[in-house]
DNA sequence: GCATAATTAAAACAATTGTTTCCAACTGTG
DNA sequence: CACAGTTGGAAACAATTGTTTTAATTATGC
């Protein structure tokens, strides 16, 4: 057994369990037992747990940091001094983000770790992204505000974050919507068709009115939502 | 010590230490330490974990569930076979989630708790808020229905979720992203402030353009997206 | 082909987990 | 006051956790 296959194996094994029951759930022992390597591996490969967990992120995110830079590179000397539209600015981030898993494994696992380091507030995780890949996402909320110049930077920060958890939660929680989905519709919806499906309305959301911030909210009548029909 | 104190005591530190942890990470010692009370005490009064988890979303969703199903009796009522606008849908649904807690924890401890629901895979749970809960949702959903006649069943049925996703994502990491917020933009948001900023990009979501899902995407070009602009 | 390092394997470790047991303390009722 | 049943408290339980240790095995360099 090469070096790199317990490795690997290891990788494998704990991206998928850890996709599907989160971290703490997942033991070691689960992990090394249904990898077929020894329970001892992983703390000889990889240090701990959370090291374990943290090279499951990078072995997603390395790649992805890369290529998402890549694609901004060739974006910039594309447009120049000129400014990059959103919809151009979304559509990259959404290609890279597709691309990485598909090749080696599923968007799925890829969005429900997302999810679950946002969610299971380990607190070294977080700290771990911030520190490791948060210039990519620093480059790219600079180029949305040059593309949004309309939006107050408080209001695009927010905006951002619904759409991510729009996102997130969506592929996060894929497989059960998608058997209800598909046993109330009839439908089976692959990954591409929800894409496609959440498009117009990630634009939307980004360019929807803007919110009425003034007046200490006197009163909850419902006139205040109609602003928007 | 009266024997509802104790209970209480419980549910009050259990509910807040499982927003903040999630619950594998939430010992029983942890709990029960904190709240003062006997380790033998959460055993004795629920049963099990399990059971303790159940009832600390009971009790928020309870209160919710009976209140929602009266809002809608009386939005029935006043509008009698008229549709009910979906802006007056969502923000009855807005208003009610805002009210349970606020009368006794936070909002954000409610949210998280949604959130971990999702995202914890916990098979237990989603399966009783399913059995115990599903009706009032089934109820909402209907009645959005015939408030957009528009949406295709299945384009329906995804963007709630697409706009669940934002809430609960939002709500969930609520502490988070205000300390960013603060930091970066000097301001403080409130859950009001927040749930406003809300409004017109949940609006603007639901009622965003058709997708178009014919044509097997051919081509990754970006001018699929503009249509949305 | 041998010496040395790297990897795997098996076992034990200490710590923590949810749960149960057993007994004392209390409560309310006759 | 006495006695039933309920609740509180401390300890122990068995199981599982991540990690470490020790030995065997395999690969590597000279």
């Amino acid at each position: 057994m090469a070096q790199t296959d317990t490795v690997t194996r290891i990788l494998d094994t704990a991206e998928v369990l850890f996709a599907e029951r989160g971290f703490a759930e997942t033991s070691l022992r689960n992990i090394t037992g249904k990898a077929k390597v020894n329970l001892a591996a992983v703390n000889y490969h990889f240090g701990s747990k959370k090291a374990l967990i943290q090279a499951v992120f990078a072995r997603y995110l390395d790649p992805f940091s890369e290529r998402f830079h890549n694609a901004i590179d060739e974006l910039e000397a594309t447009y120049g001094e000129k400014v990059i539209p959103l919809e151009v600015l979304l559509e990259t981030m959404a290609r890279t983000v597709l691309e990485v898993p598909a090749e080696r494994h599923s968007l799925k696992v890829f969005m429900r770790l997302l999810g679950l380091a946002y969610s299971q507030a380990q607190g070294h995780l977080r700290r771990y992204i911030q520190e490791q890949y948060g210039t990519v996402f620093t480059r790219f909320v600079e180029l949305v505000r040059q593309a949004t110049p309309e939006l107050p930077d408080a209001e695009r920060f927010w905006r951002l974050h619904f759409v991510l958890g729009t996102v997130i939660f969506t592929f996060s929680g894929l497989d059960a919507l998608r058997d209800i989905s598909e046993k109330d519709y009839g439908e089976h919806v692959s990954v591409r068709n929800l894409v496609k499906r959440l498009r117009p309305v990630v634009v939307a959301a980004m360019q929807a009115p803007l919110p009425d911030l003034d007046g200490q909210d006197t009163d909850k009548t419902v006139t205040v939502l109609t602003g928007a029909g």
